[in-house]
DNA sequence: ATTGAGACCTGTCGGC
DNA sequence: TGCCGACAGGTCTCAA
């Protein structure tokens, strides 16, 4: 979509986790993107007319690109293709999201600087600003569990529920532990806090490669889904336990991780 | 202010 | 085979 310009704007479902925008379509049209970003689990397109077009998968939503359009849709919409764009290139990119947990939104700039869930993210955990010293400075003083508080986007940006459990579990720290532990009181990182930097940073990386290296896909998780599976872990020999915390599964091995 | 729990939505899966 | 309830995920909202 970089450099390319909205031809046409289709809105076929109005009704997404948030309502579109006002003239969402008629602000669209015509403009170009500019650049296509990530941040946290947001898509971000900046267009020429400096307004922001926002996106979100939430949790089954995905884009389908066809190139070989000429520019118009040709197949009719299937089941759950909420948004279709028409591109300048030709392409027809079409927004399909079977729960519609997710959403596009068109943001003005003030809009963007003061989106109450973007301006509070916490860092990027691929991020040079994302280390032991953050992670403990963010957890200093919370009474929360650290999985509630790596859940916490304003604590660290993009994780979610499958790998908060599969890096804690790497760190070898219990979920349940309280998220104020990994930092001493004035919030300087205990060793805690360096492993659990080091461990979601090493989660993340390897679940990008395995995106990108489909032949590598077996046995993905170490914990996740897991429940009563054995622990992986060299000369455990315990069993994966699954508990609800936050009304949603952490799946952990009681006796690795502490 | 911080924290926890429920709501939103629909496809999938296990049990009957 | 078919039905039904439970469950999954990310984020927002509400209440304690």
């Amino acid at each position: 979509m970089t450099g390319a310009r909205f031809k046409r704007v289709r809105l076929r479902r109005p009704d997404l986790r948030i309502p579109f925008p006002r003239r969402f379509a008629a602000r669209l049209t015509g403009e170009t993107v500019v650049s296509v970003t990530r941040r946290a689990k947001y898509l971000v397109a900046e267009l020429s007319s400096g307004e922001t077009l926002l996106m979100h998968l939430g949790m089954s939503g995905w884009f389908r690109v066809d190139r070989s359009a000429g520019g118009r849709a040709t197949a009719p919409p299937g089941l759950h293709d909420h948004v279709v764009f028409e591109m300048s290139t030709g392409a027809v990119v079409t927004f399909n999201d079977p729960r519609r947990f997710g959403f596009i939104d068109l943001l003005t700039p003030r809009q963007l600087t003061a989106h109450p869930a973007l301006s509070t993210l916490g860092p990027e955990p691929l991020s040079k600003e994302f280390d032991a010293s953050s992670l403990a400075m963010a957890c200093r003083g919370k009474k929360t569990s650290l999985k509630a508080a790596l859940l916490d986007q304003r604590v660290v940006a993009g994780l979610g529920n499958i790998y908060v459990s599969e890096a804690l579990y790497r760190a070898g720290l219990s979920p349940l532990r309280p998220a104020s532990t990994i930092a001493t009181s004035s919030g300087k990182p205990r060793q805690a806090a360096h492993r659990l930097a080091t461990a979601i940073k090493d989660v993340l990386i390897e679940a990008i490669e395995r995106e990108r290296n489909p032949s590598y896909r077996a046995g993905r998780f170490r914990v996740y889904d897991r429940e009563n599976e054995p622990c992986r872990t060299r000369g455990c020999g315990g069993r994966i336990r699954r508990r609800t915390q936050g009304a949603r599964s952490t799946f952990y091995c009681p006796s690795c991780q502490r």
